[in-house]
RNA sequence: GCGCUCGUAGCUCAGCUGGAUAGAGUGUUUGGCUACGAACCAAAAGGUCAGGGGUUCGAAUCCCUUCGAGCGCACCA
């Protein structure tokens, strides 16, 4: 990675002038005046009790000073107060891209120990359809998922559907009192049933109660409710599975709460030192003596011996130990459960149960309305992904009459990228409303922007095209800025690896994808009489193309062939 | 009551371990298709980074505080 390149550079001058200390180098922030920049002699300056002009000024002469001097830069600066501007030279961007066109995944150095991750983020809950609020722990889990494993890792996701809870004893309740049949069960009538008794449950006590004691019952192994929870989650099963297909999220596992049944016993056994009674439930404190704040137990079994959520996700985690050994399991869920999770972390460490593992929540941001409220998606309001899917579709079918002529193929595709896109660029973490109108948007910031970039770089580069070591020549200043920006990937896709940020990776590829459209608008490559040029800002197109397309397969996003 | 998250352009959002003049998209105004695709490009306008204080050579970013918003706090998930 080049910056890595340019902080050794800089860390072994720095060394031979007597400060031993790690350099960072960062790409510069004013473009105009360089192309990375190195702000470091104020913390050096601090360190030595020296004036950060000083320590720049050493440091700039020896770099200048340096046998390879001229390898690295075209020119180094210090500019007052503090800063060491770098440029590069032209030898070392084409060098560093020569290696980028020949090795695999671009040449991103590899990680020196490869890490198991376990991701859990589908997380639907079988009891009614899909709606707007699973898109994001779906697509946001799927993406680190592949930025996770093209980093280099061992990848294993589970949908972890919740499938044990009260939700099922509710719309038990709901088909003994219609006196439906099991052949009743159709995803419409889960729709239909689910909110209402979930809403019922909260006016009626002995409702409430029924609901429980029928939950019980199911997990103590009532074969009538069983055989109806299969149903249920045949049903709603095949919907999430058509679904998540269609949005291109792949699970290794197809896992719910359910399947971590047989191993609650064990866990229970686990636990047990750790477990105390409280009001008849079974409880597990998790406050530590450096709490400054609040930390309520953990709520393990309910006092009628029912088995809640907690239970199943430490016995999911005891299971996942015991067959994986995961290095990290991550979660992908909305924020509001993070003192939730961080019960169940606490837990985790308390019992021994993960020693070596680390348990991340990557919290979401909650998807509010245009009012900026949450969706309220227990009473059932919040829009159905279908018609999520079929709505913006008809928005891109709209814009434009030969639209309606393409294969349902390539709609699709182009569908999934404008949600995509549109949901991934924004920093996982924040809330943010949605506006369908604002969304299902087609021009500007988009995925048919990035879609429509890369088919045009497809169609100059052209199928044949075998690419070619770059000459040493940059031709002007919108192929420098493309030249630049490709050699910031593997930082950028290091950095969305690092904090989980896949936003990091969309920000980069749009801004790589507006530095390529620029460069085509300004310059005609195909007519170019110099062939050298020619075969240059081809093979630079085609480097682009390929960072485009395989970095657009990281959050999900396929090319059509036509648009 | 206790806690968590947040407040950046009219709107929707970026802004990465503190760096130089806070960026996009959209909307508004204007210019550009007889050149590889105008779902594009070029330009203008638009900001007290909620207010106040502090730390620092340097703060949208860290700390304190006020105001505002959302969320969470044992038998839901």
């Amino acid at each position: 990675m080049i910056t890595k390149k340019l902080e050794a550079f800089l860390e072994q001058i720095t060394e031979e002038l007597g400060y031993k200390d790690p350099i960072r180098v960062i790409v510069s922030n004013r473009p105009e005046l360089c192309d990375y920049q190195c702000d470091d002699s104020f913390r050096l300056a601090k360190k030595y009790h020296k004036n950060p002009m000083e320590i720049g000024n050493e440091i700039v002469n020896a770099i200048k000073q340096d046998q390879s001097f001229s390898a690295y830069f075209k020119e180094v600066s210090f500019v007052a107060p503090g800063f060491i501007n770098m440029t590069l030279s032209d030898t070392l961007i084409n060098h560093e891209l020569n290696r980028m066109m020949e090795e695999e995944k671009f040449g991103i150095t590899r990680p020196s120990k490869i890490d198991t991750y376990v991701l859990d983020y589908g997380g639907a809950n079988i009891a009614k359809p899909l709606h707007i609020g699973h898109v994001r722990p779906a697509i946001v889990g799927e993406s680190m998922k592949r930025i996770i494993k093209y980093i280099g890792h061992n990848t294993i996701s589970d949908v972890h559907l919740g499938d044990y809870g009260l939700q099922i004893g509710q719309v038990i309740y709901g088909i003994l009192e219609d006196n439906k049949s099991i052949d009743d069960i159709t995803l419409d009538y889960l729709s239909y049933i689910y909110p209402k008794i979930s809403g019922l449950c909260k006016e009626d006590e002995i409702v409430k109660e029924k609901c429980a004691s029928i939950t019980k019952e199911l997990q103590d192994g009532n074969p009538e409710y069983q055989k109806l929870f299969q149903k249920i989650r045949e049903v709603s099963g095949a919907d999430c599975k058509r679904i998540y297909d269609y949005l291109g999220v792949t699970f290794d596992l197809w896992n719910g709460e359910s399947n971590a049944y047989p191993y609650i016993d064990k866990t229970t056994s686990f636990l047990k030192n750790i477990l105390e009674e409280s009001e008849g439930a079974k409880i597990i404190s998790v406050a530590e003596p450096s709490d400054k704040k609040e930390m309520p137990p953990l709520l393990y079994q309910k006092s009628n011996g029912a088995y809640l959520y907690a239970t199943t996700d430490l016995a999911t985690i005891y299971e996942r130990m015991e067959k994986y050994h995961p290095d990290y399991i991550l979660y992908v869920v909305d924020n509001r459960q993070s003192l939730y999770f961080e019960q169940v972390f606490r837990a985790c460490r308390k019992s021994g149960l993960t020693k070596n593992t680390k348990l991340e929540f990557l919290g979401l941001g909650t998807i509010n309305g245009t009012d900026g409220k949450p969706f309220k998606t227990r009473s059932g309001n919040a829009p159905k992904l279908d018609d999520l899917f079929s709505e913006i579709q008809g928005i891109f079918l709209e814009k434009k009459e030969d639209n309606k002529d393409m294969q349902q193929e390539d709609i699709d595709k182009i569908v999934n990228a404008i949600l995509k896109f549109a949901d991934l660029q924004n920093n996982r973490e924040k809330d943010y409303i949605f506006d369908i109108s604002k969304f299902a948007n087609v021009v500007g910031k988009t995925g048919p922007y990035m879609l429509y970039t890369y088919l045009r770089i497809q169609k100059i580069v052209g199928n044949e095209f075998i690419h070619t070591k770059l000459s040493d020549t940059i031709y002007n200043e919108d192929d420098r800025k493309l030249r630049l920006k490709l050699l910031q990937l593997e930082s950028a896709l290091q950095s969305a690896f690092i904090e989980r940020l896949p936003s990091y990776l969309v920000e980069y590829i749009y801004s790589l994808a507006v530095l390529a459209n620029t460069f085509y608008q300004n310059n005609h490559i195909q007519g170019l009489a110099d062939e050298q040029q020619k075969t240059d800002w081809l093979s630079l197109f085609w480097l682009t193309k390929n960072v485009l397309k395989e970095m657009l397969n990281l959050i999900m996003i396929d090319i059509p062939k036509f648009m």
